[in-house]
DNA sequence: GTGAAGCATGTGAACGTTCACAAGAAAACG
DNA sequence: CGTTTTCTTGTGAACGTTCACATGCTTCAC
């Protein structure tokens, strides 16, 4: 509650002025060094108080080389896994003392994660989380373009020797595939993802192996682009070459939503006729209609637990790369049930 | 493709020596300087290019006092809206050169905004973005905790003096609202957000006020929590007290999925019984059953404004706070129909 | 009571830039 | 051709911290 001006900023020189210290015991006292007496400290802090001091950033950096900044280079930020990530990686972040630039791009490419880096290289970032769910620029590139900034990967394929934090989408494809078998289901199709997201591959791909295994023979495919809308579109389009499945997977909720639409529009109800199971979790779908049997990714422990292990990676960077692997939860409501 | 070594940075001088000037000279080059002759300054970009310099931004902003920061303070992340002008703000930051540090509060209290703005006044962020759709804070709380840095509220309730950038919500209500009264509707009931959000009061106050204008009652209302759940629960609330509306204003596009679902439960079809109308036009709302009229607000237009904004306010303080205002459109889609 | 050890505090330099000013060279002017 | 002007380049200081080291004082052991 000073009455400060704005002319000048209140420096580590003027807090010791007033506190009748020099300038490096301020200094310690701010680093909670030891080695400061209980009275000066005490005098010192009332000092910082009566200025209303904050260290400069800028001036500390300069001299420390670190800035306790992290970037997240984020991909696909509208949709709503990554969004809901960034918020949470936020909070850890900050948990751990440090503050989050955002960068966010367009283009899954060498250029503009490029770009992406070099635009805070000269910041100090200490470390960078890569929200990178598509394919378009491999782990060795990464490696180049960082030089050396540690850094964490969310969203790369299970088992890529790229540090990272993943979920593992095999095992989301495979319980929902075994879930529609249980229920006896024996022709089942599959709404994909665009297949040149990580995920939408894992998720096609382990519904492929997980019928095969059981014996069936998998149904038609479609691609759609993660929306409403092109699940919609993409059911339609199946549905003109197939009519007599009784079970669906489809790779987001959203698309789901599209996808019951268009059932429900060419005459087949849900669950009566299809059974349809997504992917996520999103808030809604346990109000579509019918509420949705669902895959849950938890994407709140996927940030902060990503946060947790590139500071990991910053206190101790001679340790190997590894990948922490998170599992997805099925979540049964009543777009499924057993064929009669 | 330069060798560099990874135990010391490339500075000014460095890149001075290899080109054969002064480090001034350099500094120049780098700040478009117009005082450097063709071929030195063809010479120092080289030398840059061959050692790979970044510079310092640490250094920089020591001497400039500026860092090219700005600061995003936003509550409520995890809604569609605020996530989604995130992303736009953060686009509009980088076209204007500057970069963008994340702080989310959980609680809308002054006492959370304080330690967001403190824990960054030492960065010397230039400006700072709220998010701050909810009751809590007032301006004047704010003009003292940010302490000169310019800032720009988004959200904040029409006709505030704050500087700001806002969706007119009132217009968006009477959109609503007009929309079923020209419809024949009569008896129109609504669901509201939770009524500390500015938002949601405006819409609730332009619900009741547009139809008293028009000579109508109005009807019952209940609070939601934004989610579909929320939505849904509170419509079954409402359908305990009245089940005679044939109009039903919702909050937001969430809401009315759960809304929907809670009218269909009772026997009431939409838009056979019922005619809804949402907020915000999310992209799922085209698929809901039936598709959604709602009314859509234009979150890219208003991130990218209030990045503008704040820049404008940045380079010319002295101007006097103003409030943009962006007015939201209706889309109709199968959710309404006329009274038979 | 003397030397070693430990603790509290202070001093000078450095971090990598930009700013203000100076100086030299080239161009323009009478 | 001398003088002013303009353009290009260089020098010293400053920004606000932390680090390495120095100093003086206290404490302790023998």
């Amino acid at each position: 509650m000073s009455s400060d001006k704005l002319s000048k900023r209140v420096t580590l020189h003027d807090v010791a002025q007033h506190a009748g210290v020099s300038y490096q015991t301020v200094s310690r006292v701010i680093n909670d060094d030891p080695h400061v007496s209980k009275s000066t400290r005490q005098r010192v802090l009332q000092a910082i108080n009566a200025l209303d001091y904050r260290p400069n950033y800028a001036a500390r950096s300069l001299v420390t080389r670190r800035s306790n900044l992290l970037e997240i280079i984020s991909f696909g930020a509208t949709h709503y896994g990554p969004s809901q990530m960034v918020t949470h990686i936020e909070r850890a972040a900050r948990r751990l003392g440090y503050n989050l630039i955002l960068s966010h791009i367009t283009d899954m490419t060498t250029q503009e994660i490029n770009s992406a880096v070099n635009r805070l290289s000269g910041r100090l970032v200490e470390g960078i989380i890569l929200i990178t769910p598509v394919i378009g620029v491999s782990y060795e590139e990464i490696l180049g373009i960082t030089r050396g900034i540690p850094f964490v990967m969310i969203d790369t394929p299970l088992g890529s020797n790229a540090p990272g934090v993943v979920i593992n989408q095999h095992y989301g494809g495979e319980l929902a595939t075994q879930h529609l078998i249980a229920l006896g289901h024996r022709h089942i199709c599959e709404i994909s993802g665009p297949l040149n997201w990580f995920g939408a591959i894992a998720r096609h791909e382990s519904w492929l192996s997980t019928l095969r295994v059981a014996g069936l023979e998998p149904g038609k495919s479609a691609a759609g682009d993660w929306t409403a809308v092109g699940g919609y579109q993409a059911t339609q389009q199946l549905l003109t070459e197939d009519r007599t499945f009784t079970g669906l997977i489809v790779g987001n909720d959203q698309m789901a939503l599209g996808a019951m639409r268009a059932l429900r529009e060419a005459g087949l109800r849900v669950p009566e006729d299809v059974s349809v199971v997504g992917f996520d979790d999103i808030p809604e779908a346990i109000c579509f209609e019918p509420p949705l049997t669902t895959v849950r990714q938890d994407f709140d422990a996927l940030g902060a637990q990503s946060v947790e292990y590139l500071v990991d990676r910053i206190n101790r960077p001679e340790q190997p790369a590894q990948q922490r692997v998170l599992y997805p939860t099925l979540v049964m409501r009543q777009s499924t049930r057993a064929v009669p």
